[in-house]
RNA sequence: GACCCUAUCGUCCAGCGGUUAGGACACCGCCCUUUCACGGCAGUAACCGGGGUUCGAAUCCCCGUAGGGUCGCCA
């Protein structure tokens, strides 16, 4: 592998020196020779949720893997037992399954001491004890760190540490007052448990990661995870702090906040796709400006130097339509499948409707929604025995539409095939005869169908609900 | 308190010393349309402030301000 030249200053160059170590001139499809292969790791802690910035971690993780040919790997935080349970790693992993990121190396299952895949495990850090207390051995042994009450603490080098960062740039990390005060920190509590930066360092360091691409919170740290790499005597990975997501108006995303948890948008009407493409778009963009993009241009065009430093603040507004254009272009089964779920969601029972009836209804909304989450307002009438007419639709049926509106129920009572064009064509006689415009005659006529103002397609509708609903609904709304 | 990062339309991005500062979402108007969407056309809207460097700064440097992050026997 032929390594770029480093260039030292803080210039332009720096995004493309310090670049993932293959050629950017061929953006799209080179690899990376396997002597240097890329191996990344996404390293969530099981706490019952996953984070849609911890999402977005783990897709700019899998993107880079994909991008370069590179290795995915899950690991799985629970060094804190008490939060740890496997419901909680379940979060996770159907978490990702959702989102389509799929780990070459990592847990097969949520149990901790289950079978997973790759050589390089145990992929969850309760089950790498020996390794954790073998390292504190090593440092120990070799004075680099020492007991304290019990714990164990790490002899912290002093000096600024400088932390080249492929997104960042060189960082040249001080001391703070604190830690000018004290800079060692435990690596290993009173009570035999190592603490999180300890074994974050050794994981990655005895699972090989290449580069760790994470959130910019653990940026100030890293200082502390070079020293270790240095106390072992390896060359730290390379890193990648990637900006943060921040709430619309700009204040920290936290738990509390809708759709901060990735099961949100899973239980919301949104499709893995749109999240997935929306997510990249927040501190990342293609070189073309193109915004709507198929996943494997995402693959091809994604690269550590062209995200951003500055944090993202997240539009739902843009989600939304961004999910709008992946469901206009669906394949029509997989619509049906959401649809159908959405609806179960809601309270809509479909199973009661022919398969055929079904798919003809979700057919005069496909095209029309931007949220699955839509749809049961948007056609649930489909489904119901009784339509219930809003303040509006009653409102809209005064004596004259009534008059109206008899007039073309018995009109579709003659019409033998039930066809969107016939269904037009009789409306707009009927219009006609009557001396209204057709817009006269439509909305009384929707109002009674659906009991909205708005849905799919009038005609086609009808059409859909098939003679018998439809003349029912006229006549009920007639006698209301 | 200290340390670190960041700063272009309301939001997300483009911009790498010379542009009428561009695109997307949202918003507004018009067209299309039986409704709602989609689509088409047009529009409103930004370089945080102050100093430098330079013939020339949104772009480079410094200061300030603001936002975010970190400094745990949390992860």
């Amino acid at each position: 592998m032929v390594r770029p030249p480093v260039c030292r200053a803080p210039c332009q160059w720096r995004r493309v020196h310090l670049c993932c170590a293959h050629d950017l001139s061929a953006v799209s499809s080179t690899t990376t020779p396997n002597s240097m292969s890329v191996r990344v790791r996404f390293a969530p802690s099981p706490t019952g949720y996953l984070h849609i910035g911890g999402a977005r971690t783990a897709l700019f993780n899998w993107l880079y893997a994909r991008h370069t040919g590179g290795t995915f790997i899950l690991r799985v935080e629970d060094t804190d037992a008490a939060r740890n349970s496997q419901e909680a790693v379940n979060v996770i992993l159907d978490g990702l399954r959702w989102l389509g990121l799929d780990w070459d190396e990592g847990p097969l299952t949520a149990d901790a001491t289950g079978t997973s895949k790759g050589d390089r495990g145990p992929y969850f850090q309760s089950q790498r004890k020996e390794n954790y207390a073998r390292r504190v051995e090593a440092l120990l042994s070799r004075g680099l760190a020492y007991e304290k009450d019990g714990a164990v603490r790490f002899r912290m080098i002093r000096e600024p540490v400088l932390i080249r960062d492929l997104v960042v740039g060189d960082v040249l990390r001080a001391l703070t007052d604190r830690e000018e005060q004290d800079p060692d920190f435990v690596i290993m509590r009173s009570d035999g448990s190592p603490v999180f930066h300890f074994v974050n360092v050794v994981d990655d360091l005895e699972m090989g990661i290449t580069h760790v691409i994470r959130g910019e919170d653990h940026l100030s740290n890293t200082a502390k995870h070079v020293a270790l790499f240095q106390a072992f005597g390896v060359e730290p990975p390379k890193y990648a702090h990637i900006p943060l997501i921040l709430n619309a108006d700009g204040s920290k995303m936290s738990k509390r906040d809708t759709g901060a948890a990735l099961t949100y948008y899973m239980e919301n009407g949104y499709a893995p796709e749109a999240v997935l493409n929306y997510l990249c778009l927040l501190g990342w963009s293609s070189k073309d400006g193109r915004e709507v993009i198929p996943l494997p241009e995402l693959i091809a065009n994604f690269d550590l130097p062209q995200i951003l430093r500055h944090n993202a603040r997240f539009d739902h507004e843009k989600l939304k339509w961004m999910n709008g254009e992946y469901l206009r272009v669906m394949a029509p089964d997989r619509f049906y499948e959401m649809s159908v779920h959405a609806l179960a969601r809601a309270g809509v029972d479909t199973n009661r409707f022919p398969t055929a009836y079904v798919k003809a209804a979700l057919d005069t909304c496909m095209g029309k929604l931007r949220l699955f989450s839509d749809l049961p307002a948007y056609a649930g009438f489909y489904f119901t025995d009784r339509v219930e007419l809003d303040a509006d639709a009653k409102a809209a049926l005064t004596a004259e539409a009534r008059e109206r509106l008899a007039k073309l129920r018995d009109a579709y009572n003659g019409v033998a095939d039930f066809t969107a064009a016939n269904l037009e064509a009789t409306l707009k006689e009927t219009a006609k005869s009557l001396g209204v415009k057709n817009g006269v005659l439509v909305h009384p006529t929707r109002f009674a169908c659906t009991g909205k103002p708005s849905g799919p397609s009038l005609y086609h509708l009808i059409e859909v609900l098939g003679k018998d609903r439809a003349l029912a609904r006229l006549d009920a709304a007639l006698a209301s």
